[in-house]
This record gives C-alpha cells, sequence and structure tokens, in this order.
DNA sequence: TTTTATACTGTATAAATATATAGTATTTTT
DNA sequence: AAAAATACTATATATTTATACAGTATAAAA
C-alpha cells in the first residue's frame, strides 16, 4: 500500500470516526469543519487522493458516497501479535513482534491493527484470562466505557475509559486497584 | 422489543444492504426503488415509524442520516447456541437451543442472529472444526465466496455460495464432495 | 365507533451536497 | 530544470436529498 501523507490520514481517520460516530460517512463540508479547512475543494481533493491510493472509493452522484476499502485480502489478513509488555511502548517494531496469525478481518466490526497477549490476572473479572489475545484497534475515537490500551510512564495495561468533562478517567477491572483521574 | 410489520422489516432489511454493500445508508429515493415505493414518502413514514419503535435514528438535516440502533445492551448480549442438527429446520423454538452465552456485539460485524455448533469434519479445510461455535447472521444479503448455512431436504450444513446468471453454486469446503448447482 | 397506526400516491421546495473551475504556493519526483 | 503531486482558498452551481403538505384507503386498537 501506497503510504499516505500527514494530512491525507487525517482525513481518512476523520471519515473513519465519522463512521463509527453516526453510522455513515461525512460531507466534505462536515471534513472541512473538522479539520479546519475553509474550502471544499481541499476535502475533496484529499478523498480524490485517497480514491487515487485504492484507500477509499467514492460513489459519484450520491451523498456521503465514501466507503472505506479495508477487505484487503480476501482470505484472512495477516495481524501481528505483540506480547504485552510490562515498561515501555508496545510498537509494531520488529522486535517486539511474538508471531503472526491469521484471521478473517470480516470477523470483527473495526480493523484490527494488532494482538496483545494479556499477561496477570487483572482482567479475570471481565473474563479476560492470561494468554489471551486481544484485538487491538489504533483510534482516537472512542466512547465512555471503552475497553482500552492505557500505555503510561511505567505500565501498559487494559482499562476502561470515561470521559468527565475535562479529565480522563481509567477504571481497572481488578477491584483491588483505584480508578486513575488524569487532567487534561 | 416492539414487532415490527412486514413492511418496516423489508425498509429495515433495505438499509441493511444498502450499508453493507455500499458503506452508506440508502436516501429516501434509494429505497422506494427497491421496494418499488412511488412516492418518497413512503419511505419517510417507515423511516419514522422505524425510529418511533427505536430500530433507528434518523440524524435530522443530513443526507443518508440513518443509523441503525443494534447495540442493544451495553454489558454484552445474549445469543442462542443452537446444536446442527443432521435433519430438519434448525429454528430458534426452544427446543433447539442448548445453552445461551455471553457475547460483546461490537466484536462482530453484523448482529449475531445464533450460533451453530459444529458437527463432523467436513470443514477442516477451512480451520472450522468440531464443536467450534460459527456466528449466523440470518440475512437475503450474501455475496459470492460468503459461508452461509444452507439448509436441503435432508441435510444442514455450511457451505460457500456463490450466484452465476440464474444458477446457485454451493461448494462444500470439504474436496471429498462435489458442488451442487441449483436453478432458480 | 372513533381514533390511531399502517400504507401508500403525488407534488413541491428549501437545504444539503457533490463537483467543477480558477487561483496560489510549496514540496517531491523525474 | 521541468513536471507532477500536495495543500490549500474562493466562488459557483446543478443535482441530490430531506422533508413538509395534501390526499386516499385499510386495518387495528381504544
Amino acid at each position: 500500500m501506497k503510504d499516505l501523507t500527514a494530512q491525507q490520514s487525517k482525513v481518512l481517520n476523520c471519515i473513519e470516526e465519522s463512521i463509527n460516530k453516526t453510522g455513515f460517512p461525512p460531507t466534505r463540508a462536515e471534513i472541512c469543519q473538522k479539520l479546519g479547512f475553509k474550502s471544499p475543494n481541499a476535502a475533496e481533493s484529499h478523498l480524490r487522493a485517497l480514491e487515487k491510493k485504492d484507500i477509499i472509493s467514492i460513489a459519484g452522484g450520491s451523498s456521503r458516497g465514501i466507503s472505506i476499502k479495508n477487505k484487503k485480502s480476501s482470505s484472512g489478513g495477516s495481524v501481528p501479535v505483540i506480547g504485552l509488555v510490562a515498561a515501555g511502548s508496545a510498537t509494531l517494531a520488529s522486535e517486539n513482534i511474538e508471531r503472526e496469525i491469521n484471521v478473517d478481518p470480516s470477523l470483527f466490526s473495526r480493523n484490527v491493527d494488532y494482538f496483545l497477549k494479556v499477561k496477570g490476572l487483572s482482567m479475570i473479572e471481565d473474563g479476560i484470562y492470561e494468554d489471551d489475545l486481544v484485538a487491538i484497534h489504533k483510534t482516537n475515537d472512542f466512547k465512555n466505557g471503552d475497553l482500552a490500551v492505557v500505555r503510561t510512564e511505567d505500565d501498559v495495561t487494559l482499562k476502561y475509559i470515561f470521559k468527565e468533562n475535562h479529565k480522563l478517567l481509567l477504571k481497572p477491572a481488578n477491584k483491588d486497584f483505584d480508578p486513575i483521574h488524569i487532567d487534561l
């Protein structure tokens, strides 16, 4: 796949967010509003660039006619498995990849960027056990109560994420630990 | 959930099909075209009825602003497990339900109506093993190559379904069996 | 029996939306 | 050095689309 520019990624992200939040793709005007463009043609040309790179398809003559071409391979894409390391950042760098597994992308409602293997028993209350694989979708778009990978200075854990006014509340599934509040 | 009328179900199905095929919801005019209505208000009033019954939500003032409210319960819906019976029809009748399991609906890209437990080894070539659970989504909307539950007179099996002109081709995963052709 | 819901046709229109054209400027590729 | 891609502003417009209003008819609920 051809690389996307920073702006093209933002537009793609904007489309994903719209579909996740509203259930349908954005208009040109909505993309402009979200990304601060002042001309509808700014969105239009980015969309055409994404179409040329085969990332999206645009249905001519119909409103909100944007769809994301994500079904990469027909018989299951390969997704890396990353061990849940205790400290440091879990990146997609090859030294962190344990193995690759094949999954049917249509099994999940969102694109799976990678899997994390669960260490420890902190999620047992939610039916997530040691060595289970957690499918991770990278996004900035979350809803209250979503289970997220939280990366602090000295830990990588799974926590439920809530947004309250100008604070982030991170709630662990294990009741032995207290919720964490973060100012924005 | 309140029951839907036959027409309302057709409209809901039409919306699902549009989202599955194109990636975005239909317009009033498109619903009319698909279902043979001659007035846009026919679609409009069905949509308002579906909205009143809390099946869909309609974003005012925006085109294609239809989204299906499917995230029934926030902490995982209960989905029945049906044994894959060798003969007869596998219905949702209580005598066929083996047990109920809780799943996170957002795990799957489509609504899961029920699970089927796999019997026999015919799907081994595709990584589907005996006693595996197959998540089933009831729909009339399929693409070539989709894996479907096929119910013939004396069998209920999983087969790959292809549509060719006026024929249906049912391809078993097990190469010991021949594909089946059906005239429409 | 009266009301409410269902199930449409037909017409109209304001608003939403895609999309073209004309520019300018910067960066990347050839 | 020239061409192509990126990254926009600004303006305009044909078309799409939601949505309201006026009817007609039937079935179901109160």
